[in-house]
Order: structure tokens, then sequence, then C-alpha cells
DNA sequence: AGGGGATGAGTCC
DNA sequence: TGGACTCCCTCCCC
């Protein structure tokens, strides 16, 4: 410790003992009998230690206000001494004190809560829940050989190959396939660019930054001609893009007087194609609906209150066999279920009440009698008929995907290939010590029993990939997380490809390739563009290549 | 290598 | 109703 005759000339040093938050002046004597109390010597050593770098520190202060030193380890979370929350290795300890950070309820931390092992505990029984066993459920799978191989039962590492491309400066917001080109992906950033990669060939990308000024939020395809992309955007526009061209339109600018304040902007993120009616549906930040009509690609009609004024509405999605009936989710905390015939404030179908705000609700893919949501309570929600009793969900599934500011919010997807409609991926927010890495999954759930069929992870992806669309066709993977977009397919399959293709698609199996040194991020030559794959040859030259041939596009 | 900043929603008054 | 304050597993840049 500092010798008393250094330590008159400094400020004041109070020092916080304890959690009443006493304060004393810095007798020494004093303060080591409280130490020696209440502390161990590890914990002395260490605030000694912080003290002398205090001291020091403010040498070149004048004046001084006085210096307190919390002279205990408190826990990040709860500010209360004696136990210490956040992650030691790579497994995170909860404060205590809160509830638990998944499932929410009190008593018990995540490391020790039910739902985190075998997700099934966390579903609440559906008065009208079919029984499908596990069993059935992999027999059914086997009986029907077009049904994605993706699922295995809780491997994944080791049966899909990742391919992962970054030409975002920004985090990955949306993700589309392309409707008929299988090997065709659509990306969305933060900053409103959009990607547009052809996989297959691992270097033929695109991507356009000159449509829209702020988060590109949702991405559609025309219906009646898939070379036009409808973009909703943040920036209050509806982007209309030509993929053959690179020319893009607007033809909704909710914003036509620019920035006159927070209060003013609208953001748009909902949107979806109504193919029957020929309508663009989209919503804004303020609960009101809009509708543009495809052929003459200009706005029709009023704009209608659909959820509570001022709140943000997150999504849209038509229902794929009803074309009248229609679901939107927002801030309100609500979902609900309308009738385009019947178009008025309040007089929505079915209001499907939540206790946070609904990141998405989707009508399932094929039937589009049942309904997934996805809430900022770390629950998902199913109904698994609309034209049931809606008051209640059919099943509530405790999963991982509190919101995180800084993150694109989770969304639970079905996927469209599952005949019995009951698989749905979604991105998890806590993450799992595997092998002494912290990693978060992305999870295949059976939204029928609740139950965590796979979970695909791989040690290089140490972000949280919250960003996920499953092929209408194949059995593939879209992950966004972060800047950086992956593909995942079953190994036999990547592996054939890149057997056929010479230009070596793809692939990295798992931990074949250290990335960086900097923990597994990312980390390398180019900070626009990193393809994980054996060959690297002959990279910028393709970039370049392709680059050059549309004017319409920036790079990054 | 570690601090700061971007930034949304909940809560309290 | 609105402003101030808080927030628990981010992630990237400087």
């Amino acid at each position: 410790m500092a010798p008393v005759t250094r330590r008159d000339s400094f400020p004041k040093v109070l020092i916080e003992r304890d959690s009443d938050s006493e304060q004393s002046s810095s007798e020494e004597e004093e303060d080591d009998e409280m130490l020696q109390d209440e502390e161990d010597d590890a914990v002395t050593t260490a605030n000694r230690k912080a003290e002398k770098l205090d001291v020091a520190s403010d040498s070149t202060r004048k004046g001084k206000a006085p210096i307190t030193i919390c002279l205990k380890k408190v826990c990040k979370v709860c500010k209360k001494p004696g136990h210490e929350a956040g992650f030691k290795g790579a497994t995170y300890i909860d404060c205590p004190m809160k509830p638990c950070f998944l499932c929410k309820m009190p008593g018990h931390t995540t490391l020790t809560c039910p739902h985190r092992v075998s997700t099934e505990h966390g579903v609440v029984p559906a008065p009208r829940r079919k029984t499908c066993k596990p069993l059935e459920y992999v027999f059914e799978r086997q009986l029907r050989p077009s049904l994605p191989s993706i699922k295995p039962k809780y491997v994944i590492p080791d049966q899909v190959n990742c391919a992962v491309i970054r030409y975002h400066s920004r985090r990955i917001t949306s993700l589309e396939f392309h409707p008929t080109k299988n090997n065709i992906l659509l990306s969305g950033d933060k900053k409103g660019q959009l990607g547009v990669w052809d996989f297959g060939k691992v270097y033929e990308k695109v991507v356009y930054g000159n449509i829209h000024s702020c988060i590109l939020n949702n991405m559609r395809f025309n219906p009646t001609n898939d070379c036009m992309v409808y973009s909703a955007s943040s920036d209050g526009t509806i982007g209309c893009t030509d993929l053959e061209t690179g020319i893009s339109s607007s033809p909704m600018n909710l914003n036509p007087g620019g920035w006159q304040g927070p209060n003013n902007w609208k953001m748009i993120y909902g949107m979806d194609i109504n193919c029957e009616k020929g309508l663009v549906l989209l919503a804004d930040s303020f609960g009101f609906l809009y509708m543009i009509d495809l052929r003459s690609n200009s706005r029709t009609g009023d704009a209608i209150l659909i959820h509570k004024k001022g709140t943000k509405v997150v999504g849209i999605h038509c229902n794929p066999i009803q074309p009248d009936i229609f679901l939107t989710c927002g801030n309100d905390h609500f979902a609900r279920i309308w009738d385009l015939r019947q178009m008025e404030t309040g007089s929505s179908l079915h209001d499907l009440k939540h206790n946070r705000v609904v990141n998405s609700a989707y009508f399932s893919p094929l039937s589009g009698t049942k309904i997934l949501t996805t809430s900022q309570d770390n629950r998902l929600r199913v109904w698994d008929s609309i034209f049931g009793n809606m008051d209640s969900p059919s099943r509530e599934i405790v999963h991982s995907h509190d919101f995180n500011r800084h993150l694109t919010p989770f969304k639970a997807e079905w996927d469209p290939k599952d005949p019995s409609e009951s698989l749905a991926v979604v991105g998890r927010y806590i993450s799992e010590n595997y092998n002494g890495a912290a990693l978060h999954p992305i999870d295949f759930i059976d939204t029928s029993t609740g139950q965590l069929v796979a979970e695909v992870m791989d040690p290089n992806i140490t972000t949280i990939s919250p960003v996920n669309k499953l092929h209408p066709r194949d059995d593939i993977l879209a992950t966004g997380s972060s800047r950086s977009i992956f593909i995942w397919k079953p190994k036999e399959k990547s592996e054939l490809v890149e057997e056929k293709d010479e230009r070596k698609i793809v692939v990295c199996g798992r931990g074949e390739k250290k990335r960086g040194k900097k923990n597994g991020s990312i980390s390398d030559e180019s900070d626009d563009e990193e393809f994980m794959s054996k060959s690297k040859k002959s990279k910028s030259k393709q970039t370049e290549y392709k680059l050059s041939r549309c004017p319409t596009k920036a790079k990054r």
C-alpha cells in the first residue's frame, strides 16, 4: 500500500465497503480491519493493487474530487457482494439474485433451469395437442426421403458442412432464398445493403448499396416475376429491385419530407406480398398498414391503424392458402389475424396476446392453419389451428431468444419442406459450453412436442445467429450471424457437389481450418470478404471480375 | 487488449 | 404521456 506521506498529497480516497453503501475516509488501520474482517486474501491483494493503480493514475489530476474505491468484489448484475456473475471460461454464471435468464422464473438460474437441457419440459401442454412421440416423428421422417436430413438427432456438427462468406459491412438483418434458382441467396444488412450470392459458385456475389440508407428489414420476391425483389427498410421506403439489371425504384416512401425528428420518422419492418390480390402489404413503426398495387407499383388505399398507435409493426405474413387472411405482429405485444375484406381499425379476427414484444408471427407454410410466434419473453408459441380456440396458444416453448438491442431480433421460422408442419428453426441467444468454447447454436425444434430435435453450431462461429432461413426445396440452412453469412448442408451432399464442381463450393468441415488468431473470430487479409474454402486461389480475380460488370452495385 | 459506442424496450415517476 | 434511467451471455473499431 502507498505510504502515508505520499497519500497525503493526493485526493481524499473514499472506501466503499459494503452493500449498505457505507463509506469512510481512508485511515489505513480502519481499512485493514475492515479488509481482514470481511475480505479474503485474494480480494485484499487485488484491491490494494487497484488502489495503487488508481492513485498513480490520479497523480496527473489536480483539484481532485474524492476517489471512491470499492473494496468488495460485487456482482456486476445486482451490485451485491458475495457472488459474481459472468463468464467463467466458456460457462456463464448467472446472478442468483435475479430470475432465471432463460425461463424468467425465480428460484433457479439458467445453469439449473429445467428448460435448459431438454426443451420439452418447457412446453405448456396443449389440450388439442396431437400425440406425436419422437419415435413416430423419426419414423415419419424415414418414410419420406424428401424431408430434410439436416435434422439428425442432436448432432449436426459432424454431419453438416459449413460455408461462410462475408461481404456485408454491418450485421445481417434478413435472408431470403430465390424462389426458383436454387443457389441464390439474398441478404440484407443494417446499413441497407442488399447482397445477392450464388453460393453454388463461391465468388458470384453482388452487393447493391444504393437501394436503402438504413436497416433492410425484409425482402420478398415478386411472385409473378422472380427477377424483381421488394425490400422494406427503416429508411421508410420500399425498394423494388430488378436483379437482372440492378435498377431499383421506390414505390413507397413514407418520409417524403425527409428527416423531421424521430417522432416523425417512419420505418418499415413488416412486409409481405399477397399474390392473389396483387398487393404488397407493409406496415410502419407507428402502427399503420399500407398497400402497394403490384401491377402499377403504386400505393393503393389509405393507411389503416392495425396495432396500438405509435408502436412498431414488426411482421406481416399472408396466409399461404387463404388470400384474404393475413397475420401481423408488433411491439404492442399482440399478433393479430386480419381479413383483407374487412379492413378497419379494430376489426381484427383474433388478437393473440403475448407478454412482451412479438418478433415474428407466421402461418404454417403448407396448410396455413397453424401459427408460430416468437416473443421476447423467451417463448415460442404455437396455435395448432386458426379455426380452433385462439384465446390461448396450444403450446408455449421456452427458448432463449431474449432481445438484446444490438442484435437482429430472433424469429422462429417454419421449415417450408416439412409436410407435418412441425419443424421450426431459430437461433439461440444463450450460449452453451462446447468443449471450452461458448457457442450459440441454431436450434431445430419440433413445435408439436417442444422437443429440441437438433442444434447446429460450429466452433468457428462464436457470434450469435439470430437470422436463419431454410431453403424452400433443398436441405440447406442459411444463417446470418453478425456480418457473416453461413450456408449449412448435410455433409454427403456438400462433398458430392464438391467433387463434381471444380470451383469447389462451400466447404469447410467443422474445425478443419482455423480462421485467424482472434478467438476464432474472422480476421483475415480482406475485410470485406472471407470464404472458408479449401482453395483460396483466384479469389480476388473472380470477385473483381464479377464486381466490375455491374456499375450500380457497391463493393461492401 | 480494453474501452466506448451504436442503440431498443421496459420501468418508474 | 413522456422523459430519465437502466439493462444479463453484442460486436466491432480504435
